[in-house]
DNA sequence: TGGGGTTAT
DNA sequence: ATAACCC
């Protein structure tokens, strides 16, 4: 195996290479001594330890499933198949599959809204999201079998870094034959493949594993969705949506100032916020030509500095952001809302509920959760819904109980709990809240103790074949004051 | 607007 | 503990 360290160094591509085509157009101000990314030293405190070692180019894929919930709801029952599918959340249709979409059903509209569209809309009960969990699960881990650099966002997207995969494929390859390299699906404007560049062909094999991966999640899992294959996160989230059901663009790099303008807002930039986009609008700024060239210096006062810059760079196009393995998830939570609850009591109740879904789960991982915390929504005429919580530690006792052997672990779970519930509620007077949650984080791996550089500090039950003199651990974890 | 998730401050 | 972001 001839590993040349050549390779992308000849190149050194940059991302940004590629905007000064179209960019031109545009009349590109870029002439400021830009924030590029330089090669020297690191100013961000972000390391980034780009897979493939040397480059920057990186050919990254973004996976979308098609109407994730409802194509999760047609395989439990095929008979939904081929009729208009909504599914139901409280009082709004979440999602819908396409043939509810023909007639005229969209995301998150009110059920009211949607059966009066269309009557003879078949609406499922999407609230509890075991079934979307294990099966958004299964799609990461197939996916993690292409290469291990997974990063989930939500429960239908992942993006996977292809770099590796595709240097190890392009030297599989005799280097003049790459005029047999042909791209799988769309390719972003129609713009024309230069097989003599290498930029090009790294995007078309990565077009071509984001191919193999929408088969593999098909035939394995019955699932379609659409992939977008693109040089860094951003570029290819923008481009998986271009070809909307169950299809695949690449983006090449000349086509990247295309991509962005043909965005009619910068709310619709992922990483620009509700909150982001109504500051910027009242700065006078509301396309992405608008964000590109507004005065740096300006926008970093408004903004703060990180906000500005990060979200600056996206309006170029550019996001140096790494594909980050999501692993094992960092929290478990489970929520209810409701119109009214105004009683400690009926909090009880909701929070016990919400309790064994979480048990079950956290059982079911393996890890035990070391915080716990509680999530109220109060009421509020028209105010921003926002939400105050309270959390606090697992006692170390009751975190034994969590793996083995039914011990009640609910009873002193529902307590601390309760008083949580009361740290925040003053039950002595009214109070009306319309969502309670109850969320397991700190996950750690078995046996593990929070405390101390050190980690042999092995709890009693389990212990291993080494020293073995019994130690009386008296690292008591803090508890909620009365 | 649901029922989830994440990271940054 | 909150606030922002994502779906």
């Amino acid at each position: 195996m001839g590993v040349e360290p050549e390779e992308e160094g000849g190149r050194d591509e940059e991302e940004d290479a590629a905007l000064s085509m179209d960019a031109g157009a545009t009349g590109s101000p870029l002439g400021a001594p830009g924030p590029q990314e330089p090669s020297g030293p690191p100013r961000s405190v972000h390391h980034q330890v780009v897979s493939t070692g040397s480059s920057s180019s990186r050919v990254i894929v973004h996976v979308d499933l098609d109407c994730f919930y409802a194509q999760v709801e047609m395989i439990s029952n095929p008979e939904l198949k081929g009729k208009p599918l909504g599914v139901q959340q409280k009082y709004l249709v979440v999602t819908c599959n396409y043939e509810a979409r023909k007639l005229g059903i969209k995301k998150l509209m009110s059920v009211r809204d949607a059966k009066e569209k269309c009557p003879q809309l078949v609406l499922v009960n999407g609230e509890d999201l075991t079934r979307y969990r294990e099966m958004s699960y299964k799609v990461t881990e197939l996916l993690e079998e292409f290469s291990p650099v997974v990063e989930r966002l939500g429960f239908d997207e992942n993006f996977v870094d292809l770099s590796e995969m595709v240097k190890k494929r392009l030297q599989q390859l005799q280097s003049d034959e790459h005029s047999l390299v042909t791209v799988s699906g769309h390719v972003y404007n129609n713009q024309s493949i230069n097989l003599h560049d290498i930029l090009h062909i790294r995007l078309l094999i990565g077009s071509q594993i984001a191919a193999e991966m929408r088969e593999a999640i098909y035939n394995q899992l019955g699932l379609t969705g659409c992939a977008g294959v693109a040089s860094n996160k951003l570029l290819a989230k923008l481009v998986s949506g271009i070809f909307k059901p169950n299809q695949q663009t690449v983006l090449l790099p000349e086509s990247c100032q295309h991509l962005i303008h043909s965005l009619n807002h910068i709310k619709e930039m992922p990483g620009i916020g509700y909150k982001t986009a109504k500051r910027l609008e009242a700065l006078g700024i509301s396309s992405v030509h608008d964000l590109q060239t507004f005065p740096s210096k300006i926008l970093e006062k408004e903004l703060g500095i990180s906000v500005a810059q990060r979200i600056q760079k996206l309006s170029l196009g550019e996001d140096n952001t790494p594909v980050i393995p999501s692993g094992p998830p960092q929290s478990f939570s489970e929520e209810d809302s409701f119109k009214k609850c105004s009683s400690e009591v009926e909090a009880k109740k909701k929070i016990e509920e919400l309790l064994v879904s979480l048990l079950n789960r956290v059982c079911q991982d393996g890890r035990k959760p070391h915080t716990l915390r509680l999530i109220i929504r109060r009421y509020s005429s028209e105010k921003h819904c926002s939400r105050e919580s309270r959390q606090c530690p697992i006692p170390s006792h009751v975190i034994q109980k969590l793996g083995s052997g039914n011990y009640d672990v609910m009873t002193p779970m529902v307590e601390i709990l309760m008083k949580l519930f009361r740290n925040m509620v003053n039950v002595k007077m009214p109070f009306h809240l319309t969502l309670i949650s109850v969320c397991f984080c700190n996950l750690k791996a078995l046996n593990t103790t929070k405390k101390g550089p050190i980690d042999y500090y092995l709890t009693p039950s389990l212990s291993t074949t080494s020293h073995s003199g019994k130690r009386s651990f008296k690292m008591k974890d803090t508890h909620m004051e009365d």
